[in-house]
DNA sequence: CACCTGCTTTGACGCAGATCAAAGAGTCCC
DNA sequence: GGGACTCTTTGATCTGCGTCAAAGCAGGTG
């Protein structure tokens, strides 16, 4: 929390990585410069708590590199991930004073941030920001009814299959690959982070990842590399209806 | 299905039990007018399907009475409810064609509909639909996440505890009532949808309702109406933290 | 190098909740 | 009244995953 590290030197809108993938996307120029003028840049290093529950928060963010989680504990010390945070993604909520989860970055990650305030009457000026946040927001609703069903009814194996195969996804995406037979990626969570986000110990995670290593299902090198051979095997394990859901 | 009735004698919005909390909340007159220009209601009976999962959808809709699910089946057959729609819940997405979810009334429905096409376009210009939409699905992406607090780490009784209260609260904030230590409430769901809201099976679920009844945490006349005598205790076994999360 | 420390793997065992089975209770219709 | 149906309860048994325990492995530091 201490090496918090504010850029002010702010790299161009323009030439940003999610230029038009984030909360932006739909900006035209004018709209995009009076947001220029309330960003500003915060880095944080793998581990770190960007954001405490309850915490009052004074800015919202677009994650422009690395990932981060939305976690909630209970009083004993369950905790459950509920939100994977990916480059574009957006955290915080306008209107709304404390924060009601964790977000951990589990890898170093770059914020772009707006102060709350400014933000907000921004966005009463400018229906581009939002409709975009709209578009957003019924997109992470339709993925956290989706985890519902993982959560709720899959078994240990579906589980860490579909989360492998979502990150296999979202990091080609991000590359803006076209779908490929063989992918390889970086995970971006240990085992226990995993663990939270599927609803299982970090030993049942640890065990299904090694049967699915044995079945040549994928492939390790170290104990963060994965290489899937066939991705459609991964999905089958997975057991999402059809496609594994790709969406636009 | 063939049930379905039409009912194009629209009873006035000013009149309409949920003209405050539904999408149309934030309409000055002029605005709900011309959404009551595209409006008709339609009423089902409890056990239809309203929507199949993968069907066109040329309406979006809010509950006006009765209660219905969001529900996703996977091939083989197992089931996990996404979403429970009490009056005033909004239906449909603005920009999508297909219906992601099956929605099926668990009693009697009514439902105020709007052709999509035309709700497009009206949204498109009136900011206050846009912008309730959205506090809307930023409410509904809220419970999705304490849903999947409860489906990923909470025991069968937490989970059959935290129903109970979440219909109690709901039922009390239809009726307008302050919080009271006692409350009774009609389940609006079977064993069964209860067991596919839960993330367990219906013997589960009938178990841990006589568990709680036997500890007298509830009381029920006949096998839906329940009668809570300290909501507290209740809320507690719940383990939720704190409060039960009383939104605004 | 030896020794941490954090992360991961693997094994042995136990239990909450699933599965299989059957019977009770309310409602409708003839 | 009596059968047929749906929904619910309860019992007996099974099993997937959690729990407890210990050891492997890499990277960092003195």
């Amino acid at each position: 929390m201490l090496l918090d590290e504010a850029l002010h030197i702010a790299p161009n809108c323009g030439s940003c990585p999610i230029r038009h993938r984030a909360v932006c996307a739909r900006c035209e120029s004018t709209e995009l410069a009076a947001l220029e003028e309330i960003k500003f840049y915060r880095s944080f290093q793998a581990g770190q708590t960007l954001i405490w529950s309850g915490d009052r928060m004074d800015f919202v963010a677009s994650v422009v590199t690395g990932v981060a989680t939305l976690t909630q504990v209970m009083e004993d010390g369950r905790t459950q991930t509920v939100g994977l945070l990916f480059p574009s993604d957006f955290v915080g909520r306008p209107g709304r004073d404390a924060a009601p989860y964790n977000v951990i970055a589990t890898t170093d990650v770059m914020m772009c941030c707006f102060r709350k305030k400014p933000f907000e009457e921004l966005m009463a000026r400018t229906p581009h920001i939002g409709q975009r946040l709209l578009e957003m927001t019924l997109d992470e609703l339709d993925a956290a009814r989706e985890w519902m069903l993982l959560l709720g009814r899959k078994t240990a194996r579906e589980k860490i299959a579909s989360l492998l195969a979502i990150i296999a996804r979202r990091d080609a995406s991000l590359q803006g690959q076209v779908r490929q037979r063989q992918v390889t990626f970086e995970l971006p969570l240990t085992r226990e982070a995993m663990a939270d986000y599927l609803g299982l110990t970090l030993e049942t995670v640890s065990r299904q990842i090694s049967a699915l290593k044995r079945e040549g299902i994928i492939e390790l090198a170290g104990k963060r590399t994965v290489h899937v051979p066939d991705i459609d095997r991964l999905i089958e394990e997975a057991a999402d209806d059809a496609d594994g859901g790709m969406p636009g």
